[in-house]
DNA sequence: GATGAATGAGGCTTCATTCAT
DNA sequence: CATGAATGAAGCCTCATTCAT
């Protein structure tokens, strides 16, 4: 009996096509599921919902965290494209535009993203992925600065606060591009706001 | 000595000395606990925070989501006698500032406020409460525009959202003065942001 | 100061006139409450029907139990005259149907009384009401099998359960005079019934 | 193979071996502890009693409501079976004899089914069954009136009383087989009782 | 003595997680 | 490996009884 030969990086063992299946289905379920009810559905309810036992639904995700953890972990994922391709243009304040524009039309046609970034913190989210993020946030925040297009008290910190506020204020109904808007020119440098 | 002339409402009935201050005790407690854990705190740690037993508890407030409701009351309250003293400022871009300040100062302190304000939607709460706030912003908010003070285009409904976004950025471990900053900034009248 | 000189039996003190009212209110409201909602009725709930607080009935009956027996003590009181009276007479079955039909009579009127009877045994009563009117049930019974107008083998027990039951029936909407009818002819000596 | 042919009610799908077993052992503990003490007994004891966890019991009755429900149903379904045997047999009034007897004694060994049918009305139970019951008690009373067994007078609402008392008096304490007997005696037509 | 507020053990129920089938 | 039954800690709430006012 042959060891089965590892071709991708070691973590990713891709899984046999019904268990993808399975894979899928559950995080689809547990999107809609939490987007319907909040975090407080159960665990039950995401596994009726996706069309299987919790047992399986427990095999894929050791835990509610675990699954919750993976839904950002997508979106976290869709963000570092969006930031890949901002710190591939020349300007860098064009490619801020860019990704918060982006971001804000996603939140207003996506409650789970909605959701998960307007979900306090970053608890349990997949610590490599938050790194990816935030380094390149990091850079783009430099680049910005060093051009003087934002606010130099800025942090990493603070713009994920404000991705936290603006899917809150897309949540709450308001119009997602004046919501952009407000938050690119509350960016802006600042020239004696009062 | 002349009886004492009812000028409130005939229902509500003076607490007996004790009980008055255990409400007090209590709502404090909730306050605090709250603040510090959000909503998901136990009726028994609130209870014993205020040094009470639970049965005094319930006595006060039938229900986990009364006693809730009534802080979340409390707190609009707050924010209404906030929103008064802006509209009696003659300045009314001064009474923004100042309501908005003080909403950030506010929600940095209390975990609780910002679960309240961070939620979307106002379910349980008093609708009286709500609609005498939202009076008031849009009155508020009438006069900033005909001073021209802020965008035309912002209604009572994304100011109600920027709060939300306000509680989530604060939420998030950003620095309250510098987001209600930016929130003030982002709200001037647009002038070529791009 | 004199000593109250003690003219009743030892155990029996007079009431103040206010006490004396209190006492027959919380008995009143007690007999209605159990009535209508069974012995589920909380402490409050019959306070409130004597418009008295909780503390007060407390001090007249130390426990709840008590306050049960207590209706139960003053029902069992009005028995043991029946059963007094039925004594006298000379004809004891003649005394018995009496002491039935007046039974019967007086719990299709007083459904507190169809409670106190029909409760299932003497759990918290009065034991000396209880002896006093087992001793006479016992005499009776003692005359009536002497004259071969029941059945031998009936004892106090069985007329104690036989009087639950018809509690019962009359509770279960029975026409009270057919249940006593049946119930006499019940106790007849067993003359092959099948 | 062929499928299999379904021939009961499609909602009923047969439990797993296991479930099974386990909600059988929750009915016969559930059974057995409402027996020893009444409605009273609590949803551990029960499921302790049944070796189970409180969560199990709560699988398979979502209420204590429920359970007990469930539990008079069957006692409810015994009697009819019971009935249905009496109504077979020739002679109405041994049928009569046969399912008193039977009650009377499954009553003294049972204090859940004592309190099921001492208490008065029939709150919470299955209509289905109830109306079941007074069809086959009707049968069976017309029978018996049509050959003079019993009191003309009676009614199956006074049958139901009768129950109620028995239950009332072997709960007092009575001997089952007496009360029986008396019943009986009592029920047959009346030959000038006084 | 009267009042009703306070107490807290104890009951019912939920739900994330484990485990036998 | 999927399934869904089992588990039990933990939460909310009730109510007989005590105690400060």
């Amino acid at each position: 009996m042959t060891a089965p030969v590892r071709t991708g990086p070691p973590t990713v063992r891709p899984l046999r096509a019904d268990a993808q299946r399975n894979h899928d289905r559950i995080v689809s379920a547990a999107r809609e599921a939490f987007r319907e009810s909040g975090v407080e559905v159960q665990m039950e309810a995401i596994a009726r919902r996706a069309d299987v036992g919790v047992g399986t639904l427990y095999r894929h995700f050791p835990t509610k965290d675990a699954l919750i953890a993976e839904l950002g972990r997508q979106k976290m994922d869709d963000r570092i494209a969006e930031l890949d391709t901002a710190l591939a243009a020349a300007d860098p304040w064009q490619g801020l535009v860019t990704v918060l524009t982006n971001a804000g039309r996603a939140m207003a046609r996506d409650a789970g993203l909605r959701e998960v970034f307007g979900s306090v913190g970053t608890a349990g989210w997949c610590p490599g992925e938050v790194a990816d993020c935030r380094a390149r946030q990091a850079e783009l925040l430099r680049r910005l600065k060093a051009a003087d297009e934002v606010r130099a008290d800025l942090t990493v910190n603070d713009v994920q606060a404000m991705m936290c506020g603006l899917a809150a204020a897309i949540e709450g109904g308001g119009k997602w591009r004046l919501h952009v808007d407000m938050m690119l020119a509350g960016m802006r440098p600042a020239t004696a706001v009062q």
